[in-house]
RNA sequence: GAUCUGGUAGCUCAGUUGGUAGAGCAUCUCCCUUUUAAGGAGAGGGUCCUGGGUUCGAGCCCCAGCCAGAUCACCA
């Protein structure tokens, strides 16, 4: 492994510590009594503190020496005095431990007491300080002045994303994304529990990949020799406790689709579903425009949010429009009544690209995805979706085109899809058995699979019941101002890094060629070698920076020997 | 999958018809006892993403590829 002159430095005082004495990675516990925050909340002059935390700058002016310590609530300001941390004869714990041992990027523990300094800046003055974990590695290093500007900033998403660690070690913005994150779950669960409703788990393996239409990973368990699908999603199997008799129950689902990735799209998502039995999907939109204003205050400690050049208020109640009525308003079309053919013309003459596969449910949503969803900023409940796009969603109560459906729209966004949950058990068989035939004559939105144990279960029967789902990745995505999921994921999917190789094989061949005391030509170990100009080139000026061969003039030839 | 943009020091970035690879910060050495991204002086540090081609000569031009981002397409 090459290692750049800084990694080399600290590999060399990390060796210098032990030879002192030091343990660059105690095994001890270390007392710290205070954070960062405590000590700005409740600041007394002369008080003692114990802090622990990751060294994050230095200014050292001779015997005395500022720098700022990180712990997990932010920085505070700490001062090393030569004559406080060294208060005999021997100054080298300041002089050399400190001064040049120590590292940014170091994890160290203090005791200390607090002062102003005379620009008044909160700091902890060190009375001694020990080593918790050496750093060989140099940290990403972005500088914040007063007014908030950052200079030499940590951006680069490829390296972001590929090391969070050093992204949110040094990009406290960043934390702040993710501690927004766990609100918003905790705020979720709290919200279901005060109702009532059980946190359930449901397996992440399953036989069949039910409850949505997508396509899944495959794996394969050996001792029963089957394959097995990583869940797309949990509908299914939440359904099922329903019918054990849960009146609600709720699950944080991890789903997978194996498809494409993009900022919208991480291969692993998180999805939150909530099953309520005795109720409708008309109850199911208060429910859920209650959450989210509960969950907004809870996040961001007001309904509003931002959200790109969009201001969204998330106050219940949203506004209701039916898919009719959304198409309607914008196309000045009504679907209502219309066969396939007069649809199909309508989508062609608004410049929907369409094709002959499509059905009525399919066209419809064309044209509400091309001319509406993008206009609904401020959340908006769209409801009644046609039948054939929700096989397992109740039909409508009066229309029987229609299902008893809504999706809530956010910034012309989809983060909610919610139904009155279909429990007929006959007209359910029927519903998969079409998504089968869809399937079969190439649909590949279809479900291709019919889960009768499934079936089975709703046959001994389900109460009516409403079921909503939330994309939580998208979710918070509008609640930090996040244009792309990897920004709201610890670890988004990425490509694997390409591996190091070591190309050296070229210079051991031309080595080779040389591996005598004889002066070569060089023209002719050029053509010996087979390489290509530049590969020459490059063998070369690698040979001779290494000192492992001399090139020289002999008369009018270039002459080219061992070192 | 398509198009565009980018990949140069630990980090952020310059780099002129194609002619000895640069800056700031960081690092190292020396001097400095309350500083606010900012003390002073000096030094070291490079697989210019990879491979091929053109050329006397490529960070730069051409071809292929890798990785990332953006836009679009696809997508319960």
């Amino acid at each position: 492994m090459q290692l750049s002159e800084q990694e080399i430095v600290r590999r060399e005082k990390l060796a210098t510590l032990r030879e002192k004495g030091i343990n660059p990675y105690p095994a001890d516990l270390f007392p710290l009594d205070h954070t960062s925050a405590d000590i700005k909340a409740n600041f007394e002059e002369g008080k003692k503190v114990v802090i622990a935390g990751r060294l994050m700058s230095r200014r050292i002016q001779g015997k005395a020496s500022f720098a700022e310590l990180q712990d997990s609530k932010g920085k505070i300001q700490v001062y090393f005095n030569r004559d406080e941390i060294c208060t005999g004869e021997d100054k080298s714990k300041y002089n050399d431990i400190y001064k040049k041992l120590l590292d940014i990027g170091d994890f160290i523990g203090i005791e200390g007491e607090l002062f102003k300094t005379q620009v008044g800046e909160m700091t902890v003055m060190v009375k001694d300080f020990s080593l918790l974990s050496k750093s060989i590695r140099p940290l990403p290093l972005p500088k914040t002045d007063k007014e908030g500007n950052t200079y030499d900033g940590f951006t680069d998403p490829e390296h972001r994303y590929r090391q969070r660690y050093a992204d949110l070690a040094v990009n406290p913005k960043v934390k702040e994304i993710f501690v927004k994150r766990t609100k918003l779950f905790s705020a979720m669960r709290n919200f279901f529990n005060e109702a009532g409703y059980f946190e359930v788990e449901t397996p992440i393996l399953q036989s069949i990949p039910g409850g949505a239409a997508a396509r899944p990973f495959i794996t394969h368990h050996n001792a029963l020799d089957i394959p097995l699908y990583l869940r797309i999603a949990n509908e299914l199997y939440l359904k099922r406790l329903i019918v054990g008799g849960f009146d609600g129950v709720y699950e944080f689902s991890k789903n997978f689709r194996n498809e494409g990735m993009d900022r919208t799209h991480n291969p692993e998502f998180t999805a939150m579903e909530i099953y309520v039995a005795y109720k409708d999907y008309n109850w199911m939109m208060e429910f859920t425009e209650k959450l989210l204003e509960h969950c907004a205050i809870a996040v961001n400690g007001t309904t509003e949010a931002t959200f790109g050049k969009h201001k969204v208020d998330f106050k219940a109640p949203y506004k209701r429009v039916t898919m009719t009525d959304a198409i309607i308003e914008f196309t000045g079309f009504d679907i209502t009544g219309k066969s396939e053919a007069e649809l199909f013309e309508a989508a062609k003459g608004m410049g929907i690209e369409v094709d002959d596969t499509m059905g009525k449910g399919k066209l419809i949503d064309e044209i509400f995805g091309e001319k509406c969803e993008g206009n609904y900023i401020q959340p908006t409940f769209i409801t009644d979706y046609p039948k054939e796009m929700s096989p397992l969603c109740k039909e409508h109560r009066e229309n029987p085109e229609l299902t008893e459906r809504f999706e809530l729209m956010v910034c012309g966004k989809e983060i909610a899809n919610a139904y009155s949950e279909l429990n007929d058990p006959i007209d359910q068989r029927e519903r998969f058995e079409e998504q089968l035939r869809l399937a079969e004559k190439g649909d590949d939105e279809a479900t291709e699979f019919i889960d009768q144990d499934f079936l089975r279960a709703l046959e001994y029967g389900m109460p009516p019941t409403s079921g909503l789902g939330i994309g939580m990745d998208r979710l918070i995505m509008f609640l930090t101002n996040n244009q792309s999921i990897q920004e709201v994921l610890f670890f988004p999917q990425m490509k694997p890094e390409k591996k190091q190789v070591e190309l050296t094989e070229e210079e051991k061949a031309v080595y080779q060629l040389l591996k005598d005391d004889e002066n070569h030509d060089m023209n002719l170990i050029k053509e010996k070698s087979g390489l290509s100009n530049k590969k020459w080139d490059k063998a070369l000026k690698s040979l001779r920076k290494h000192k492992m061969i001399d090139v020289f003039k002999e008369g009018n030839e270039m002459k080219i020997s061992v070192a």
